[in-house]
RNA sequence: CGGGAUGUAGCGCAGCUUGGUAGCGCACAACGUUCGGGACGUUGGGGCCGCAGGUUCAAAUCCUGUCAUCCCGACCA
């Protein structure tokens, strides 16, 4: 490709309204243009390294025996009705009707569709297990679209879904996307790290996430992991250890003091002088419209995808100061937050929302506290000195509500756990019956009997994972293409184009590394070396081949982009460093 | 959905306080001088100043509404 015909505008600046370096990188070196929010058109360049991206996923796809297939994108609402996500999936499911009025979607992620094909075509147990997948572009309605390609409204996406009889072949096929995983992010030159982690909306038990760890903004997930063995989750899964810390009060029986004006348990455990540790702190959320108030140690925070999963609702909020006065406001009480606790509460407003009465859970933080101190809903309030069955009834549900921090203990080994942001580029999730059995999806086993298929389902974000990688490849000057994923694999430069001898040496240099297949541009532009060296940086180019004035010596200057060194060497042996670079793919 | 901000040429911005019919840099076109890290000069093309109302002799500028975009929060494959 000469650089003269090359679809692509550079910028001199970056655009003012993209923050994170991806974003800023490939739009400003002539990759993407935003369309409307969260929406992008991939230009030339952009498009080559997708399409790079897509080959290898297709490649490790095929090897590890799945079969591609393309499903459409706008999918009818009988399917989600069936499965029961026309209701769940919330608002990020972008709705829709056709002329008909017949309500439809666009496809957010594809298991209705597999599902309802699968259940027409996989009749029997000789069928399975099998594996399909599809590379598409997705569209989810995200409340708040940010940082480019990392997180936009309509994206690409591989998706997969296996099917089989039991939940071995379940988990071979996991294990088996597993490595696949593992291959395709090693072969795009990134490094990424494979957690577990919560569901989601996907559902289903057993996921994992592949991370690509950049302590940036753009990782927009927490990581926990240890060093010592192989543990590592996403935030919203993540459980620990945690070091000792004080739990029983010195209070000999419960007491009921005023706190004036404490609303916190800072404020609160100042004032009583104790340890934050020795307070139940009670958190009012709204799930689904309801009142929930959760429980949990006094110096521990509430992981809400966890109480979301506990409770099994879909949106999860924080309650307002007037939604707490408006629960819990009775006999004088005004509700402050600070005060809230689980004991004293008026049947009649237990009562008094019916169906949206109030949920009580607790974190298993709060199960092992004695004479502990707690709000009683009454202003300006505390009991001290409170013991679970005697003065306060423990939640009917406990369990692990509690966010996990660093510096807590690796469940699995007892060593200190760290923290680091990762980019969520893919993850794998056992469905198992979770769509099969709503949506009658069965084969015919041996035994004759009908049985829901047992699924699972993988995805890439492609196009997050090309953003992914300018993340972990760049520097002050532009990006650092991996060879494997790069639009083109080398630039040629001739300094000055008037000059004959480097015209015709570039020009040489280009239609043998055509001939040998390399990827090769020549930048035969009328500009001035400097805006050509820029764009080349800029635009991310593995190698650049500058043809000078040295070479009259019969030198030219080969440049790594990865490591910016620069050599000098004879046209000839540079053609061969590119040649022998692209056959290592 | 809450809080904050911004919409003026492809990109980055000024002009708005104090109304008088739109400007700068980059990019684009032409010519000339340049030519190893985003050159310089001259000339030129490109704007319903987000949109709709209102006030006014006159609105990019003042008022109202609306739409869009971005940031923080909330939420999240």
């Amino acid at each position: 490709m000469k650089m003269s015909n090359l679809f692509v505008q550079t910028l001199r600046e970056f655009p003012s309204d993209a923050e994170v370096i991806s974003h800023k990188m490939l739009a400003r070196a002539g990759y993407i243009k935003k369309l409307t929010s969260g929406v992008y058109t991939y230009l030339p360049l952009m498009w080559r390294v997708l399409k790079k991206i897509e080959n290898i996923v297709r490649q490790e796809m095929d090897k590890a025996g799945a079969q591609e297939l393309l499903m459409p994108f706008v999918q009818p609402k009988e399917l989600w009705v069936e499965s029961g996500r026309w209701e769940a999936y919330g608002k990020e499911l972008m709705r829709l009707k056709d002329r008909h009025s017949r309500e439809m979607c666009l496809g957010p992620t594809h298991e209705e569709i597999i599902t309802a094909i699968a259940r027409d075509i996989l009749k029997s147990y000789k069928q399975l297990p099998t594996n399909l997948y599809q590379i598409q572009s997705k569209f989810r309605d995200e409340v708040r679209p940010r940082f480019g390609l990392l997180r936009g409204r309509e994206f690409i996406m591989k998706d997969a879904y296996s099917f089989a009889t039991s939940q071995e072949d379940l988990d071979k096929e996991y294990q088996n996307m597993w490595n696949a995983y593992t291959s395709i992010f090693k072969r795009c030159g990134l490094e990424t790290k494979a957690v577990q982690s919560d569901s989601g909306a996907i559902g289903g038990n057993v996921s994992h996430e592949f991370m690509v760890i950049t302590d940036t903004d753009a990782g927009e997930n927490d990581v926990f992991y240890c060093d010592e063995c192989d543990y590592a989750a996403n935030s919203n899964h993540a459980i620990s250890n945690l070091p000792p810390a004080k739990v029983i009060g010195d209070w000999e029986k419960a007491i009921v003091v005023d706190t004036p004006n404490v609303h916190s348990i800072e404020e609160l455990s100042e004032f009583l002088n104790i340890e934050p540790s020795l307070i139940v702190k009670a958190l009012v959320y709204i799930i689904d419209k309801k009142p929930v108030i959760a429980l949990i140690r006094g110096d521990k925070q509430i992981e809400e995808t966890k109480l979301l999963n506990t409770v099994g609702g879909i949106e999860i909020r924080i309650a307002t100061s007037e939604e707490i006065a408006e629960i819990m406001g009775e006999n004088g009480f005004n509700a402050i937050p600070g005060f809230i606790g689980p004991c004293n509460v008026n049947k009649k407003y237990l009562e008094k929302y019916g169906e949206n009465k109030i949920t009580f859970v607790a974190d298993e933080t709060v199960k092992e506290m004695k004479n502990f101190v707690i709000g009683i809903n009454e202003t300006d309030k505390h009991l001290v000195g409170g013991n679970w069955g005697i003065d306060v009834d423990l939640p009917e549900t406990v369990t692990d509500l509690r966010l996990v921090e660093a510096g807590d203990f690796c469940p699995k080994c007892g060593k200190e756990l760290k923290v680091t942001r990762g980019i969520e580029v893919g993850n794998i999730f056992q469905l198992c019956t979770k769509y099969s059995k709503p949506m009658n999806a069965v084969y015919l086993d041996a035994d004759g009997k009908a049985k829901p298929y047992i699924m699972g389902c993988y995805g890439i974000g492609i196009s997050r994972t090309a953003a992914a990688a300018v993340e972990a490849h760049h520097d002050e000057w532009g990006i650092k293409w991996p060879l494997a994923i790069a639009p083109y694999h080398v630039n040629i430069v001739p300094v000055s184009i008037q000059d004959e001898l480097q015209m015709s040496t570039a020009q040489k240099i280009y239609n043998e590394l055509l001939e040998a297949g390399v990827e090769a541009v020549l930048d035969d532009r009328n500009e001035r070396p400097g805006v050509k060296f820029k764009d080349s940086d800029l635009i991310g180019f593995p190698f650049r081949i500058t043809v000078g004035k040295t070479i009259t010596d019969g030198q030219v200057e080969f440049v790594t982009r990865a490591t910016n060194e620069k050599i000098s060497m004879k046209p000839e042996e540079a053609v061969k460093k590119v040649i022998d670079a692209v056959k290592t793919l």
